[in-house]
RNA sequence: GCCACCGUAGCUCAGCUGGCAGAGCAGCGGUUUUGUAAACCGCGGGUCGGGGGUUCAAAUCCCUUCGGUGGCUCCA
């Protein structure tokens, strides 16, 4: 070992320090700044311990809150803290699994008595304990058995599995601090007390390695920031995300409900959600003939045979519901629509010259989906797809595949999603005897996906071994207003269904060749897709999509007659108009439209009424001011037409 | 499906360790005619999610079932 050693800094800069030199050391050198926000260090790109010895050279980087790996330090020490904390004060509980994740860190526990809402406060009391304490977090190595022997006599079986688990004279770590010793890979911060900001936020059951023959544990997550605003600022964010659940807002906007006499997981729309489903289904409809597609409808159940032909019956039945007998005929409710869009390909004769085919459908399916898992309208038993089959030649399929992903990105600008993030699922290449189709399919698919990205210059992510066993595909997913992913359309291949039903058309040689199939989900699910937009404005719809767009307020009985021949005019105009002619206030009036987030509020009083007139007062903003009444519908159409 | 928690009027919620079901908003009927987020008075409304049990007595305790919430799991 050189006695000096070479760390290159983030910047590219040299540095040298005596060998053996800790890393934090070399970063008290750098910056007494750096020094108080460091975590932990990086050395060429992995994480370690801040009292890590370095013996050689190394890229070199501090780990600080604002890094991914710098963030799931703290958090992942924070569950430490935690987890110290609740053995201390439930002794006999054992200790799982605790790792940071996105936004926060949880730990699984193995007790017997389950954790109550105040439990959780107690064990936030007893963690600001010992961030007090400030216990040095320090790290050991034992060889793998010694290991196994010092959990097993702290009676930590799962610690035991898990070391178990790791391959045979691996070396393992340990991290203590005071009393509380865990198995870690780490890093970790240097001494509890580095720990400042965190919160506990939730207990729920989790299964042992995420499997549900294993016992039950109890999770507690958390969530640990650097600096108080950061937890603060997380914190508002929740509050945020409660206040514009859609669950709440769907009530409080009157635009949808769920019912327990009718069923879990099954949706009734009301008149104003249903309006802006209907505004949503026709500008959808409008955007689908005008990009080249065809619309069908197919019927809510089929034979047995469609679903034994299709292979749903097979590996789909659990999530099918039981059969209905039609004149002893088994008929099962669709839990896709693409066996009956085949009924339609199949009716007929196709050439090459006929390809490709476009055929999208509002198709309602009713999957079964375990009681546990329902949410609102994200997640239910029934509900619509839009749907589409594109179904075409091998030499069509580069464009094809452009065109779908091209028509795909704008409609979902078209609803104020721009931001969006891409994923291609490819096979898994260890697997490839599990995958349904030739081996040539799944290259040239491929290819045609990759190059439509490339077309496109979207960074897509890779994922290996996620395609679906029929097919690759590209899933987009679009970022919220809080910043929040939702996966709505995924562009799926299927070399299975085409076989199945023996889907052919004839090509320039004469003969029979078999046709490409894509499936396409778009907004994924109509009652998904609405609660996202729900969310997504928060209840404050645009203009275009709001199912009550002016609200027209008179401030006395005596503009009645103005007040209902505006209202007129508006509706005469395409507009959904309310009038609300009562003797209240107009203070009382206006909250009420405030209240229902109608956007525009058209109010008359006599001086607005003498002058063909309106006062404009828009929703959140206030008053804006007067404009006549052709003013007012010009500003409106231009609005919708911006779909601002 | 599993674990925890929850279910009281249309909505939001109060009702402590068992002792005659409450409030605000909404609704309805009046009065009020009002200028940018709540006028006033009155009235009606509940088998306390359903079923069973314990008890002299159950919204309250126990069992069961349905539904919801947070997770786990699954997602052709």
């Amino acid at each position: 070992m050189s006695a000096t050693i070479k760390l290159t800094l983030p910047d590219d800069s040299v540095r040298e320090y005596p060998a053996g030199t800790t890393a934090a050391e070399v970063i008290k050198s750098i910056g007494p700044g750096l020094a108080r926000a460091a975590l932990a260090a990086s050395l060429d790109g992995t994480p370690v311990d801040l009292g890590t010895p370095i013996g050689h050279d190394a890229r070199f980087a501090a780990l600080t809150f604002d890094s991914d790996q710098g963030r799931e330090v703290l958090r992942h020490s924070a569950s430490h803290l935690m987890a110290q904390a609740v053995t201390e004060l439930y002794p006999g509980t054992k200790v799982a699994i605790g790792p940071a994740i996105e936004d926060g860190y949880y730990y699984d526990f193995d007790r017997e008595t389950p954790f109550a809402a105040e439990d959780l406060k107690k064990i936030e009391a007893r963690m600001a304990e010992i961030v007090l304490r400030d216990l040095p977090v320090t790290r050991q190595e034992m060889p793998r058995d010694q290991a196994i022997e010092h959990f097993k006599q702290l009676g930590e079986t799962y610690k035991v599995e898990l070391i178990e688990a790791l391959p045979a004279g691996e070396t393992i770590s340990c991290y203590r601090q005071g009393g509380f010793i865990d198995l870690c890979r780490g890093p970790h911060v240097p001494s509890t007390g580095r720990i400042r900001h965190y919160k506990l936020l939730s207990v729920a059951g989790a299964y042992w390695r995420g499997d549900e023959r294993n016992k039950m544990l109890q999770r507690i997550y958390g969530t640990a920031f650097d600096k108080k605003e950061q937890l603060d600022a997380h914190l508002a964010k929740l509050e945020e995300i409660k206040k514009r659940d859609h669950r709440r807002l769907g009530k409080e906007l009157d635009l949808f409900s769920l019912h327990e006499e009718l069923g879990a997981g099954l949706v009734c729309w009301h008149p104003k959600g249903a309006r802006m489903r209907s505004i949503v289904e026709d500008h959808w409809r409008k955007r689908h003939f005008a990009g080249g597609y065809d619309i069908v409808y197919t019927p809510h159940l089929g034979r047995e045979w469609v679903w034994q032909t299709s292979g749903h019956l097979k590996f789909y039945h659990e999530n099918m519901y039981s059969p209905v007998d039609i004149d002893g005929d088994k008929y099962y409710l669709k839990p896709v629509n693409c066996p009956m869009q085949i009924m339609i390909y199949k009716s007929g004769h196709y050439s090459y010259r006929d390809l490709p085919l476009r055929w999208a459908e509002l198709g309602t399916v009713y999957r079964y989906e375990r009681s546990g898992t329902l949410a609102g309208l994200f997640r239910v038993r029934g509900f619509t797809q839009d749907d589409a089959h594109i179904i075409c030649t091998p030499a069509q399929m580069d464009e094809e595949i452009l065109r779908v992903l091209d028509f795909s990105l704008s409609i979902l600008s078209d609803f104020g999603f721009t931001d969006v993030k891409i994923e291609l699922s490819v096979r898994d290449p260890a697997r490839l005897d599990k995958y349904a189709g030739a081996d040539e399919m799944w290259v040239k698919a491929e290819q045609s996906l990759v190059k439509a990205l490339q077309a496109r210059g979207i960074a897509a992510e890779r994922m290996e071994g996620e395609a679906v066993f029929y097919g690759p595909k590209i899933d987009i997913k679009i970022r919220d207003s809080l910043g929040r992913l939702w996966q709505c359309t995924t562009i799926q291949f299927d070399f299975n269904m085409p076989e199945k039903f023996d889907m052919t058309y004839v090509a320039e040689d004469g003969a029979k060749h078999r046709p490409y199939m894509v499936h396409r989900a778009l907004l994924g699910s109509l009652e998904r897709f609405f609660g996202i937009l729900i969310e997504h404005y928060a209840g404050n719809f645009p203009l275009w999509l709001a199912p009550v767009q002016v609200a027209v307020l008179n401030i006395t009985s005596a503009q009645g007659e103005y007040a209902r021949k505006l209202a007129g005019v508006l509706t005469a105009q395409g507009f959904r108009v309310t009038l609300n002619p009562g003797g209240e206030k107009i203070g009382a009036k206006i909250r009420d439209a405030e209240i229902a987030k109608v956007p525009c509020m058209a109010i008359v009083g006599a001086k607005e009424a003498e002058t063909n007139r309106v006062s404009l007062r828009r929703h959140g903003r206030g008053d804006v001011g007067q404009l006549t009444v052709d003013e007012l519908v010009a500003l409106l159409h231009k609005e919708v037409a911006e779909r601002a």
